[in-house]
RNA sequence: GCCCCCGUAGCUCAGUGGACAGAGCACCGGACUUCUAAUCCGAUGGUCGCAGGUUCGAAUCCUGCCGGGGGUGCCA
């Protein structure tokens, strides 16, 4: 990548002066190299002169002048010059960037990949809600993040895995088990109540139709919800979910269930046994905790329950157990809601009490998002009446809006997403904009198919405008971006990029006429960039999970 | 009380310690005999919550305060 070569060139150029004495010899930092904002600073700079200047005793000006001369010339660099006030600024050669046209097109569907993770094995984790009614819409904030770090680490060279914690197991299972209980009596007739903290929604009452259907009679004269009866109840809900997600675009690799670590002599026995040998649970008030206070806690937490029943916080340490010790991941990515946030550091603590290094496991935390309709606040609990569900968005809004508005605000920002506005300004929103954007390409493209039947032999040295370089160099912040995003754990880049794409292309368009037979040869030359950006566009899209349409 | 996140244009939000702080929407003025006007060009709009500090340089880092959201020993 051109801004790695960059900086090994500078720090060369640095070193070199050095040892040529025009410079003092002083340690040389890290070089950053930086896309300046304003295009007159050209194409990258670094502000390595004025991070040396104290050591060297020298004004930066005159570092940045010394160090420029002396990086080497090269066919990508057209100019490298000191800028005040102790900047250097790098200017790509036109000639170069006109290569890159069919260097794109060459990469197809893989322009934008890099190789950042060289096939560490990683797993993302998100989404993972209670199995005990439908996704509402907040979840779909962790299903968009979730699922584009994931296209993003995979392009980035990482071996992923996407994966879906299904609890099948615990207090809320049990809850559940209750509800449906009672609510499969009441299809008999039965006066049969919901426990008071159970869940009163409506798809309740449709399951227990739906297993009424299924098994008659079976379960009537049960004083404990089954077992049978809770797993088909929960299948039944993972279902769903799995269909709303697919709805919008989220597809796992693996569905892992809960109650798998409690087979017998499975991991929940082995990894409570594995805490004890550590000597980190004590006992107290009749309950088992773990002792996070010995390892840098504010408190100790409750592992097994008086009732001798296991915590969540016991199945997740059996979990990441499991992950990292079963399942062998070099890095573990779990993306919660800011609801989740204080299980963070005893997380943390209890993978670290297992002898794993915690820098391993990295826990993404994103804002609750907050939804009206107009001017009425929409409350998002479970076991209110008044909910809005993941379903309900993709059908208003539609998935690729539905995405993109996700994904457009950084996972620590809280955002306000009024399904009102979202609906009614459907047509102006950005998406469309980026969408169009490619539509418009593919259109031109299908035009010259008629009159121009090949462009192959298209020479890209003759594309000189300034607005057909605009949208190469953008064209070109594609792997960087892929780079930036997969170190920094950040998709919210993508929207923004891919609407500057769009912008590039769209003042191009206005400005060049492609198809002219005219000019035959600018045509050729022009559909090659057409291509390359609509190849750019597409993998931006496709990232996100948005769909590149041919024609709007 | 303590812990985490946020506070940037009328609204929703970007902004890897750098060079005159940006986008979309909204509002105002222009551009369709031309490959898609779901587009383009232009104008308006800012004490970057407040106060200190670090730095050659702070929207960005540190401290305090104010405001909003979330969490806070046997829910998840």
């Amino acid at each position: 990548m051109i801004r790695d070569d960059l900086a090994r060139m500078v720090q060369d150029a640095a070193q070199a002066a050095m040892d040529a004495g025009e410079l003092p010899a002083v340690v040389v930092p890290d070089v950053v190299i930086e896309r300046p904002a304003r295009p007159e600073h050209g194409d990258y700079a670094t502000n390595l002169p004025m991070r040396l200047a104290r050591a060297a005793r020298a004004n930066p000006l005159d570092i940045a002048r010394t160090i420029a001369a002396r990086v080497p010339a090269d066919a990508s660099l057209a100019a490298a010059g000191g800028a005040p006030p102790g900047f250097i600024n790098f200017r790509l050669s036109e000639a170069w960037l006109a290569r890159q046209v069919d260097a794109i097109s060459a990469a197809g569907a893989a322009f934008g990949d890099v190789d950042e993770g060289r096939g560490v094995k990683v797993q993302v984790e998100f989404v993972s809600a209670n199995p005990t009614g439908p996704l509402t819409a907040g979840n779909g904030r962790g299903a968009a993040y979730g699922s584009v770090l994931a296209s993003i680490l995979d392009a980035a060279g990482f071996d992923v895995q996407r994966e879906y914690l299904v609890n099948d197991a615990g207090t809320q299972t049990d809850v559940f088990g209750r509800t449906l209980l009672a609510r499969y009596r009441q299809q008999f007739g039965e006066d049969a109540e919901i426990p008071p903290d159970g869940y009163p929604g409506e798809y309740m009452v449709e399951l227990a139709a739906q297993i009424k259907a299924e098994a008659g009679d079976r379960y009537l004269r049960a004083e404990e919800p089954p077992d049978e009866l809770v797993l088909r109840g929960i299948d039944v809900m993972v279902e769903r979910i799995r269909e709303d997600l697919e709805a919008l675009g989220v597809v796992y690799d693996s569905w892992f269930r809960e109650r798998s670590l409690y087979a017998p002599g499975g991991l929940y026995e082995r990894t409570l046994a594995r805490l004890r040998e550590a000597g980190v649970l004590v006992e107290k008030e009749g309950a088992l905790w773990l002792a996070s206070t010995e390892l840098g806690e504010d408190k100790d937490n409750v592992v097994v329950r008086s009732t001798g029943k296991p915590t969540y916080f016991a199945s997740d340490i059996a979990y990441h157990n499991d992950k990292f010790q079963q399942r062998n991941f070099d890095r573990v990515i779990d993306i919660w809601g800011a609801d989740h946030q204080g299980h963070v550091s005893r997380m943390k603590a209890a993978v670290s009490a297992l002898g794993v290094d915690p820098a391993r496991l990295e826990i993404l935390i994103y804002q609750l998002v907050s939804f009206r309709r107009g001017d009425e606040v929409v409350r998002l609990s479970k076991r209110a009446g008044n909910i809005v569900l993941i379903r309900d968005i993709v059908e208003e809004v539609g998935r690729d809006a539905a995405r993109f508005f996700f994904l457009a605000r950084s996972a620590d920002s809280q955002m306000e997403f009024d399904l009102e506005l979202a609906k009614r300004q459907s047509a102006e929103n950005p998406v469309y904009y980026v969408q169009y954007a490619h539509a418009r390409i593919a259109g031109i493209l299908a035009n010259a198919a008629e009159r121009i039947p090949t462009y192959d032999d298209g020479d890209v040295a003759l594309l000189t405008h300034p607005m057909e370089l605009a949208l190469i160099r953008k064209m070109l912040q594609l792997p960087e971006l892929v780079q930036l995003m997969a170190r920094q754990l950040e998709p919210h880049h993508l929207p923004h990029y891919a609407q500057d794409l769009a912008t590039a292309f769209h003042a191009f368009y206005t400005e060049c006429r492609v198809l002219n037979t005219d000019e035959l040869p600018l045509s050729k030359a022009r559909l090659k960039l057409c291509n390359a950006a609509r190849t750019t566009l597409a993998r931006a899209l496709s990232l996100m999970g948005v769909s590149a349409p041919e024609r709007m």
